[in-house]
Order: structure tokens, then sequence, then C-alpha cells
DNA sequence: ATAATTCACGACTAGTTCGGTCAAGATTGT
DNA sequence: ACAATCTTGACCGAACTAGTCGTGAATTAT
């Protein structure tokens, strides 16, 4: 795996805090039960979020965390990265292309090629996308329900 | 990382079989030595190779190792997934795309179209594929060389 | 003041994977 | 017989994963 729970469940969060903007703070317990995270663990991954700039949080009662940043302007790149350093796929697509190291593993071009249609995605990709990918998946999950 | 070590080694291991088909058994040393890689870990690596069908290996004086297929029949994909087991990026691309898991996720629809795109990259580029881009890196290096 | 609530931070841990090394054995050529 | 070569499995230290736990600090309510 190329991600660890880290960029799951710490996307997860910013989803959830997305969802809930303009509602005052969201509280670490209620985030964790809504999106099935270990509560005790949610707490290192907003304390990276928060350290990178993608949340601002509040003590004492009625306190929590709020999202610091537009949910249109937090690309899926970003925060993965900040939650799992890189994602370079594989050791020598960070050597330069015509490099001795390059050239040794052999299988260089192919990956630098994958890793770079994959950022491209990443960057592209929002946590409003997100969002509003699981809207629409609300409202035919609800369709459905209703027939 | 996506790959380890094994993933890397592995396909090393048969671009330079591939380079000496024809040739008789290539020893393993041989193999260690130009590529370098520690030679009683690349043992491993032919072992896994072995037991999928990449290669045939014999003992004893002029023993070695040899390709048992077509470097055009061997894809990057099937290779890999030999060696590294899969190469799924996250857990939840390998749940169903309705599913609650998947669902709960909230990413599993960008990396399943990343994931996608990889596999068709990798399972289209074969260790032919690999051996013609090393040639032709050579070409251009003894270019350069000869000037 | 003080109690209750909530986040902040670091120590700790069990289990797994990574990247190997090493030793003993099997097989074959001379 | 002996040397070259692969085969197999045991073993190992370091790092990483996925957490838990405890203490403390900030804020609010009473």
């Amino acid at each position: 795996m190329l991600l660890s729970t880290k960029g799951d469940y710490g996307v997860r969060a910013l989803i959830d805090l997305a969802k809930h903007t303009g509602e005052g703070p969201v509280q670490r317990a209620e985030i964790a039960r809504r999106r099935k995270i270990p509560e005790s663990y949610l707490d290192h991954l907003l304390a990276q979020l928060r350290r990178d700039g993608y949340l601002r949080s509040t003590r004492g009662p009625g306190g929590g965390h709020e999202l610091a940043k537009e949910p249109a302007d937090i690309t899926l790149l970003e925060v993965l990265e900040s939650l799992e350093g890189s994602l370079a796929p594989m050791e020598c697509v960070l050597e330069a292309p015509g490099s001795e190291a390059g050239a040794l593993c052999g299988q260089q071009w192919v990956w630098q090629d994958i890793y770079a249609h994959m950022r491209q995605r990443l960057g592209e990709t929002t946590v409003a996308d997100l969002v509003e990918h699981e809207r629409e998946h609300e409202r035919q999950a609800a369709a459905m329900y209703s027939i």
C-alpha cells in the first residue's frame, strides 16, 4: 500500500469538517464516531493537519476543530503529502532521468509517467470535490430508499 | 513507497537475463554484480520468480538462470504483482464501488481511477520494452562519449 | 475559585515489514 | 572425490504502523 491509514483517516476528517463549515467547531469525538476512526489516533492526524495550516482548533467546552481554508482550495495532493510524506511509488522516480541510479533501475521512465499522472489527478481534486461526491452518493442512496 | 526493493531488484534481474538470452545460463553472482544487488538477497527474488514461472535455474558448474518466457510476453504488471503482492495504493480501492467501506473512505473513486491507469500502463509495458529502452540509453551514452 | 470540557503533546507498545545475512543441503560437471 | 552453483529455511536488527495512555494546558460554566 502506498497510503497508510493516516492518509485515509486524515482526509475523512477534512471531509467531515468541510461538511460542517459554518456550524462552529466540530469535536474530535464527533468526527471519530461519524467517520469510524479511533479517537486517540485521530488526535495525531488533527495535530499534523493543524501544524500544516489546514485547520484551527479551540479548547474548552464548545471547542473543537474548523477548516482554516476553503474546501475548494485544499487539494488531495497537498493533504496526502502532508500526512504521508512523499507519494513516490518507488525510490528511483526521484532520481534525475539521465542519472546513473535512474538507468540502473530500468523501470524509472515507466514509473515517472505513472507518478506524473497520479500527481495530476490528485492535484486537480479538492476536498470540495470529495464532499460533492459524497453528497451525490447520499442523494442516490436516499432515492433508493424512497422506492 | 508502493514498491520495495523486491520489485526494483527483481525487474533488474529479469532485464539482465533478457539481455543475455541465448547465451546459456547466467549466474547469480554476475547479475548481482552488474545490477548492484546484494547476492544473498537476490537469491530470494530469483526463487520467487522461478516459482511463478518466469525463469528456470540449473545447478552445478556452468549453471545459472535463464528466462522461461519471451521478454515481450512478460508484463511489468504481472512481475511486480508476483514480487510485491497487490499494488493497490490504498485499502479501499479493493472494496466494491458502492459499498459502505468505499463510501466511508471518501477518496475511493479518485484512487480507483489512478489505480486503473497505473495497471493499464504496467500491463502494456513488457520486459522487452525495458531492454529496448536500456539499449537506447546506451547508444546515447556511447554517442556522447565519442564526441 | 473551581469544576467540567476539550484539545495538546509525548511516551509507550505490540505487531509487521524491510532488507538483508548465514548455514546446511541438493545437484551437476570434471 | 571435489568444486561450482543453486535451494531452502532460519535468523536478525531497524524502521514503520496503528494505535493506547497519561499528563497537562486552555477555556468556559457555575
